[in-house]
RNA sequence: GGAGAGAUGGCAGAGUGGUCGAUUGCGGCGGUCUUGAAAACCGUUGAGGGUAACACCUCCGGGGGUUCGAAUCCCUCUUUCUCCGCCA
């Protein structure tokens, strides 16, 4: 959530750059400035009284030890109604507080300079573009046709035992996941992210650090029995590991890379964006997050876009980079770059991966702060990005680098399968 | 799952109803001394709210209660350790 700071210090210009999200904040954004008008003035009233209260109290364990009885039963007199005046204030501070937090969660954060106005994908930009476009032929197949046809994938298998949206990867399929895992965290760990193996099951706290909780409660598999949730990225574990922490100057930047399984209920979603690949309940992922000063978030957002880019080339994939615009990033973000392959014979872009900066957004709500040179403690900023998610990339590995020989594997992933083609 | 013992500042560890936001040690920071360093000595060293700055308020695992007053008493949850049981 937005910092009470940043909106105290300029409404006006909070007003005007969610306007870019296609959010109208006037109205939300005074309430604020108003309420904490209110909380402040309710504050001082309660701190006062509490001040009177604690010498009160003082003043009567004086009288005790004195013996002086009636006294001590005469001050005491005083403190009963002064501290219903205060249940009072209590209760509409509180009152008063939940509001605001209400409100806080209700408005996106501002988008970062640079994000194009724009309401829906269409409006998002072409940033940047580049490797092999294929030329299949004709009769080119898509990936779930070929997952049959080489037996890699059993969809069916998956709504036996579990359901839709559950497939079961087999043989040369399931290895070819497990040398993507293995690849994506290599390059990772060469690049000075730290490997983390985090919990698949989160608890409230940390759903609603990473603001899964409240408002995407429908797209989390919910354990009621234990109030758990299945996480439907590494990012909720991994980026709550520096929740209510304070680190040291020195400690930063965090650099965290994480493989997990994901899981997603995706409710609503149908049609071809749920065919074979396309969209899954439970998925692999590999996932980079960082923590950093504010002063070096965005030259750490370019070196996370180098990064994924760098893994879309050794894989030999055509991609594409989009700045989101304003209507199509996420609440959360204040810039998203998504990243998309080309699937050559269902002949669309897939999002595989999608990497932002949440600026103070998220850590507002964390509370993961630093100290900084002046001993101040300040809060950092937080990024993450998808390195990568694995069904969409390997829809498009199978469609573009299918031949009549069979599926060629890339140069960089053979080490880790064992095998160059799957026949 | 059963029984018992704990949870205090960066760490260790006192405190069991009345200036305790907390003795002390270690660590950190500043200084004296030294050519420099170490040692020794002196000082300083939690977080949040609030203020122009003070004042002031809150926080001793979380939540609730008793009391004029709680780190200290009661209830509850979480969690750690020990023993027993079960077990990949």
């Amino acid at each position: 959530m937005l910092t009470l700071q940043l909106i105290n210090e300029n409404p006006e210009a909070v007003i005007e750059r969610l306007a870019v999200k296609c959010f109208d904040g006037r109205e939300p954004i005074m309430r604020v400035v108003e309420l904490d008008k209110q909380r402040r003035a309710a504050q001082k009233e309660r701190d006062d009284n509490a001040a009177k209260l604690n010498k009160m109290a003082a003043q009567i364990g004086g009288l005790m030890k004195q013996g002086q009885r009636e006294e001590a039963e005469a001050v005491k007199a005083q403190v009963a109604a002064l501290k219903n005046t205060n249940k009072e204030i209590d209760e509409r501070l509180k009152a008063t507080e939940d509001e605001i937090t209400d409100i806080l969660l209700s408005i996106p954060n501002v988008p970062y300079e640079g994000v194009p106005a724009g309401r829906t994908a269409e409006d998002n930009v072409v940033e940047k573009e580049g490797g092999p476009m294929p030329n299949l032929g004709e009769d080119a197949l898509p990936h779930w046709e070929l997952a049959k046809k080489y037996n890699l994938i059993d969809f069916d298998l998956g709504v036996k035992i579990t359901g839709a949206g559950f497939p079961v990867y087999i043989g040369k399929g399931a290895r070819l996941q497990r040398a993507l895992i293995q690849f994506f965290l290599d390059e990772a760990s060469d690049a000075g992210y730290v490997e983390v193996e985090p919990p698949y099951v989160v608890n409230e706290d940390s759903g609603r650090g990473t603001g899964q909780l409240p408002d995407k409660e429908g797209q989390m598999y919910h354990a009621t029995l234990d109030n758990f949730y299945l996480i439907p990225t590494a990012e909720v574990p991994v980026t709550n590991m520096y929740r209510d922490v304070i680190l040291a100057n020195d400690e930063l930047p965090k650099k965290n890379c994480a493989y997990s399984a994901c899981f997603r209920r995706e409710a609503g979603s149908y049609g071809k964006d749920v065919r074979g690949l396309n969209r899954l309940h439970q998925f692999d992922k590999v996932e980079i997050v960082r923590i950093e000063k504010p002063e070096d978030s965005y030259a750490a957002l370019e070196e996370m876009k180098d990064h994924v880019q760098g893994l879309l080339e050794k894989l030999g994939l055509p991609w594409h980079i989009l700045r989101l615009c304003g209507g199509d990033m996420s609440f959360t973000s204040a810039i998203t770059f998504d990243f998309e392959v080309w699937s050559a014979a269902q002949q669309r872009w897939l999002e595989v991966s999608s990497v932002s900066n949440f600026e103070t957004y998220q850590t507002n709500r964390l509370k993961c702060r630093y100290r900084g040179e002046d001993k101040k403690t300040r809060l950092c900023h937080s990024l993450n990005g998808s390195a990568l998610a694995l069904p969409r990339i390997v829809a498009a590995l199978l469609e573009n680098n299918q031949t009549p020989e069979g599926i060629r594997v890339p140069e960089c992933l053979q080490k880790y399968t064992g095998f160059s083609i799957i026949d």
